[in-house]
RNA sequence: UGAGGCGUCGUCCAAUGGCAGGACUGCGGACUUUGGAUCCGCGUAUGAAGGUUCGAAUCCUUCCGCCUCAACCA
């Protein structure tokens, strides 16, 4: 945990950089807005200590805030378990509780002043007309017929809406944007449809209600959220949540949507319908049944907050789509429960085991909760004695070769007690074991006996029947989604019991929701639902792991290793870039003969005249530069190598650097004043900020060094810095030469005349 | 086919022009009164090609692959 307030990703990067920037003055405000319409589940979980957790980074603070703009699918219900899983997991909203029907009527007076300005109009098409104008993502939309409607009619037409004059479906309000736009939510996008249900919290005061795209960016914006995370799937709402805030703004803070990937998680589902499927089915008992992967389930199975925030922090956050192994999730899950648990000793599938030669009477064994950390403290009573219980698996009566356990012959420790042999088996008339006779050594109680397995036992009348449920995974592949239909593949033995099962006595009166360990058979806990007292049910949260089994059971094929990937086949005839700009210029006479004499131009190459006559804007602009004293090959190249990188998506025309003045900095740059290096710093610059190049290189000491003793200088500084490099350099590692190389490079600010420097560096080292 | 996004060990995540690194898994070993835990060791991964640079996972170009978007759901 102390890990997640280190470990940085893309979004403390662009917190960071917006505390660095002054873009945020106040405090960074996150919040995780659930639809109170189903449970949580562990992606869930995922996007809570994401939020709650940047928050508590950067010392500000996270909102719980409901969904709740749809009357038809949500239920008061799900708001309690919501917060209760929230809170479970160490979220802490503290006066920040909301609902998206508080704002309601904020969210309403905004609509009414888009009405106003123009920028929405009421349409009373059929939804399938509304929807058959909106094109394809090919085809541009159609306007409506009521898209010109004066804002007086619209404002009058909203208020009836709003008052209920109409029928559901009869009119939606639409911003008014851009019919063929290329994101085809920016086509005219409903804001409101009407609804004549009842709200959970706001009755029947509404027959109006928001859509998302309108109503999440104002229940941002109210709140004063500055960075509102979602997932991956609402990158292209993002333009229309930009929208929505420059037109009803303006806001301070001004919310700014990012987005990462949610969860995916092997051998499990994650989506709303199929795990509202297999509850409904009764395909598990329920939401928090221990195999679902949501909150409740994993809660009730013994998983802990602390191993949640664990995995949360072990798999990151990123923009990379990914399934999540879910050995991650178990190994974090032993993690936790490793350091909580006490050790117990229960048998699942028990056979008798009989000490031949134990004639007195039975004797409690006092045994510690934590026999490998002692200072914990705490013991209890086992009873032991002649009759015993033993796991039917610890006995083999054809032994591998590296068998630890019982089999005719050989010895093995019954755990915080004696080593025993087996002597004899009793077979029942099927020819299974019935008993295992064995002799134990009275005097290894405390011997160390080398070589040795351990084995598990019980008393074998004083231990005691318990109720012990088995989990495993749900699915029977990785990827449930991938298949044609994912209740196929549902393991049949994700949930099985051990009806023969005893425990040590002690266990008698565990508490429910408390976590142990039953010795080699894993971790467990007590059924919080449907034990009783002195009647506890067991929950085997997670195996321990097993790398026994794992050997000797056939390989799991597991994850298929990735296909070698084939060199790529350029088979399709598809439109490439290159033949986008051809048809381009095919359709205008004017680029035909720019792009012919830009290609005359020598030194520039067919490619770079290609690329600088994709527009004519990009041609004049390089044209400019050439007349201003750019030498034409080089300028090609810093244009299309450097500057459109550093321009990323504005056009060359809006940079402070005009083209003038990019052509007096090619020649410059060409002119060996400066190196490689301080060019490009020098260009970085002029991008910033307007100037003289050459008076910027001045003002920046970016003058190239080819001054032999200065060079010397800073390789021998670097050299002393770095001895240790220098003598893996000297002891082989060549490769190092690079690394030495830039460091003392930047001992010169980049300014050390690269073949100089690279000169002295290696008779420095010999 | 329009728009947006993403490609790094088997898996997940780093490296912000300068030694491709960590964790999980796996495989070895040590230790062990849990075949657990713990400790040690083991790595041929930058989708491909071309370009810029002293130096490219990183910048440019082209190609390839995957994901998302056309609900009066969120």
């Amino acid at each position: 945990m102390a890990d997640s307030a280190k470990t940085s990703n893309f979004l403390t990067d662009i917190v960071d950089a917006d505390l660095a920037a002054g873009r945020v003055r106040g405090p960074i405000v996150t919040r995780f807005p659930p639809e109170p319409n189903g449970f949580l589940h562990i992606g869930h979980a995922k996007s809570i200590l994401l939020n709650f957790g940047l928050a508590a980074r950067y010392g500000g603070r996270a909102h719980l805030r409901f969904d709740d703009t749809n009357p038809t699918t949500e239920e008061t219900e799900y708001v309690e378990s919501i917060e209760n899983d929230v809170r479970w997991l160490g979220g802490d909203w503290g006066e920040h509780l909301h609902f998206a029907s508080d704002y309601f009527g904020k969210m309403y007076e905004c609509a009414e002043r888009l009405v106003v300005e123009g920028k929405a109009y009421v349409d009373t098409q059929s939804q399938e007309a509304i929807r058959e104008q909106r094109g394809s993502f090919e085809r541009p939309g159609a306007a409506s017929p009521h898209r010109d409607r004066t804002p007086s009619e619209n404002l009058d037409l909203l208020r009836r809406m709003r008052k209920g004059e109409f029928p559901d479906g009869a009119a939606v309000l639409r911003a008014r944007i851009d019919m063929a736009h290329p994101n085809v939510l920016m086509r005219d996008p409903l804001l409101y449809r009407i609804r004549h249900a009842s709200h959970h919290r706001t009755g029947d005061a509404w027959c109006i209600y928001p859509m998302y795209d309108w109503a999440h960016p104002l229940e941002d914006a109210v709140e004063g959220v500055t960075h509102s995370i979602c997932t991956l799937e609402f990158e292209s709402n993002r333009e229309l949540y930009d929208w929505v805030l420059d037109n009803t703004g303006p806001w301070d803070p001004r919310p700014r949507q990012y987005e990462f990937a949610r969860l995916a998680l092997g051998y499990t589902v994650m989506s709303k319908r199929k795990l509202l499927q297999v509850v409904n089915e009764k395909r598990v008992s329920g939401w928090d049944d221990p195999r679902m992967p949501t909150i409740a389930g994993m809660r009730r199975r013994g998983v802990t907050p602390d191993a949640l925030r664990d995995f949360a922090d072990l798999i990151g956050v990123a923009k990379n789509n990914s399934v999540v192994d879910i050995g991650k999730f178990e190994f974090c899950v032993r993690g936790d429960l490793e350091r909580r648990s006490p050790r117990a000793l229960g048998v699942l599938d028990p056979v008798r085991l009989t000490l031949v030669n134990w004639t007195g009477p039975d004797e409690e064994l006092d045994l510690p909760w934590w026999p490998a950390e002692p200072d914990r403290g705490g013991s209890r009573k086992v009873p032991f004695g002649r009759d015993l219980l033993v796991e039917r698996d610890d006995f083999s009566a054809e032994p591998p070769p590296d068998w630890k356990r019982l089999a005719p012959g050989r010895e093995v420790r019954l755990a915080g007690a004696w080593v025993v042999r087996c002597d004899e088996v009793v077979r029942g008339p099927g020819g299974e074991v019935e008993e295992i006779r064995c002799t134990f050594d009275p005097a290894s109680r405390d011997a160390t006996r080398r070589g040795i397995g351990t084995i598990h036992w019980v008393h074998g009348s004083r231990s005691i029947p318990a109720e012990v449920r088995l989990y495993d995974r749900l699915f029977t592949v990785e990827q449930p989604d991938a298949e044609g239909n994912f209740l196929d593949v549902m393991n049949p033995a994700s949930l099985s019991s051990a009806p023969g099962a005893r425990l040590e006595p002690a266990l008698h009166d565990a508490a429910p929701g408390t976590h142990w360990q039953f010795l080699r058979e894993g971790y467990f806990f007590v059924d919080p639902v449907d034990s009783r007292p002195g009647a506890p049910v067991w929950n085997r949260t997670m195996t321990l792991k097993d790398t026994w089994a794992a050997r000797a059971a056939p390989a799991d094929p597991g994850r298929p290793a990735r296909p070698a990937r084939e060199p790529a086949v350029p088979s399709t005839p598809r439109r490439s870039q290159g033949d986008v700009r051809a048809e381009q210029r095919a359709a205008d006479p004017g680029l035909v003969a720019i792009h012919a004499r830009l290609a005359a131009i020598p030194g520039v190459s067919p490619d770079q005249a290609d690329l600088l006559a994709a527009d004519a804007a990009t041609a004049a602009w390089f044209d400019s530069a050439v007349a201003a004293g750019g030498p034409p090959g080089p300028t090609a190249r810093w244009l299309l190598n450097e500057l459109l990188g550093l321009a990323g998506d504005h056009p060359l025309d809006s940079l402070p650097l005009a083209a003038g003045a990019f052509g007096r900095f090619v020649s410059l740059a060409e002119s060996g004043r400066t190196t490689g290096a301080g060019a490009k710093a020098l260009l970085q610059s002029l991008v910033e900020r307007p100037g003289d190049p050459a008076d910027r290189l001045a003002e920046l000491g970016l003058e190239k060094v080819d001054d032999r003793a200065a060079v010397e200088g800073a390789v021998a500084r670097v050299l002393g810095a770095q001895a240790a490099e220098v003598a893996r350099y000297r002891s082989g590692e060549k490769k190092l030469l690079g690394f030495l190389l830039g460091a003392a490079m930047r001992e010169t600010q980049g300014k050390a005349d690269p073949a100089l420097l690279r000169k002295v560096l290696q008779e420095a080292l010999g």
